[in-house]
DNA sequence: CAGTAACCGGAAACTGGTTTCCGCTTAATA
DNA sequence: TATTAAGCGGAAACCAGTTTCCGGTTACTG
């Protein structure tokens, strides 16, 4: 597990007692168990389920977090942060890290089925989107600067990579790690600069925007 | 809408009265109300929705189809199965029409978000993906006597790919459709055979027997 | 046209999960 | 150690669908 961070409950008011070190760490402790059971068993999964496995009471996670909703969201927060991060620490590298990125990207994002289909659409998700976007068009001038990849693609073209990615890894689960990586490992030949050129105009940033924004489905 | 079928219901037992017409009608209805609302707000909509788009009642619904999973069902069904026939007019064409084939289902999918999810996983999906399976490999073998794709793809591949269309069209709807055809557009460039030759394993037919059998999440 | 089985509508019962509430417990502070 | 705000658990209220039911209709058949 890779994603992690501070808790879910807003901090107190600076004044008066400090946060009890037992709700600390169980803000914590429910993260992590919504985490492993969304994984497992999907979204849908009751929040019961996630009570018992933190080992805690229902009241204690609805204390932990105002509803069913704002524990998905901090979930897939998380997530997307991790994946923002990757993005960004693979731009400083300065390397042509394009394809590892994407590698990397996915492979977290297959730890955690089930949560996926939420990260580019959550309230408040636009900041790190933005961040994502940017590093996304940093590793990708990089790689063309590079010569390994053709001139004409632009951010949105790995923006998509990662839907793809997506749909492959929200089918099957254990099958499911072989299949990306093949197919993507087909994108980036297509992508090289040997090729044809791509006839299909790429997605905007308009395009983009309206995606991650609109109210999903 | 070039899904069409059929009708929800048990035939009659041959013996005692025909089917009224009014039924076999509201059938067709029903599932078009549901393909629309479906397609346009996803799954989850209630069957209340559906049923003042139909224009029929509540109890009608339910007198057509057990219960809503077996709408969805049947929806999938029809999808999957339009999808198939797809792959099996093209494959018959004699023709090297992978490309064409994979654009078209494609096209196929994105008239229907919010029901793809379930296409590759509902009770009974055995049958039609079987056939859609023998349809790509022949598509494949086809693209490969042809010289367009390289020898060392198999069926599975086709089907990730779809996975993949599955996903990008499963996020955006409006900005979706310029998303997957570039996306395609350099898996297709991948696979020539021009390029360097792919170094990850592809699935194997058990994999996918895995995948399209596994208690989806 | 009469008879009747099939069909329709929508009110009401049911269901399973979410969310609230509050008496009890416990960690922090002095 | 006494005090007390913060935190906990889980029973019960609530809610948004789903599904059942049945009195009233309507299309077929003779």
């Amino acid at each position: 597990m890779t994603v992690n961070e501070s808790g879910g409950s807003p901090a107190p008011a600076s004044r008066s007692r400090r946060r009890r070190r037992d709700a600390e760490e169980n803000s914590t402790r429910i993260l992590d168990a919504a985490r492993q059971v969304f994984a497992a068993q999907g979204v849908a999964t009751s929040i019961e389920v996630v009570a018992e496995h933190s080992g805690l009471g229902l009241g204690t996670i609805y204390r932990h977090f105002a509803n069913k909703e704002a524990l998905v969201n901090e979930l897939a927060r998380q997530l997307l942060e991790a994946a923002v991060d990757l993005a960004e620490r693979h731009v400083a590298s300065g390397e042509d890290a394009l394809r590892q990125y994407l590698w990397d990207v996915a492979e977290l994002l297959g730890s955690q089925p089930g949560i996926i289909r939420t990260i580019w659409n959550f309230p408040g998700s636009e900041t790190l989107t933005a961040r994502s976007r940017t590093a996304q068009a940093g590793l990708l001038r990089r790689a063309q600067e590079a010569g390994s990849v053709r001139g004409d693609l632009v951010p949105e073209d790995v923006a998509v990579a990662l839907f793809a990615v997506t749909g492959i890894l929200d089918i099957g689960r254990a099958a499911a790690a072989s299949g990306w990586q093949r197919h993507l490992e087909a994108v980036l030949i297509g992508w090289g600069t040997s090729g044809p050129g791509l006839r299909h105009a790429p997605l905007t940033a308009a395009d983009m925007d309206d995606i991650i924004s609109g109210s999903g489905i």
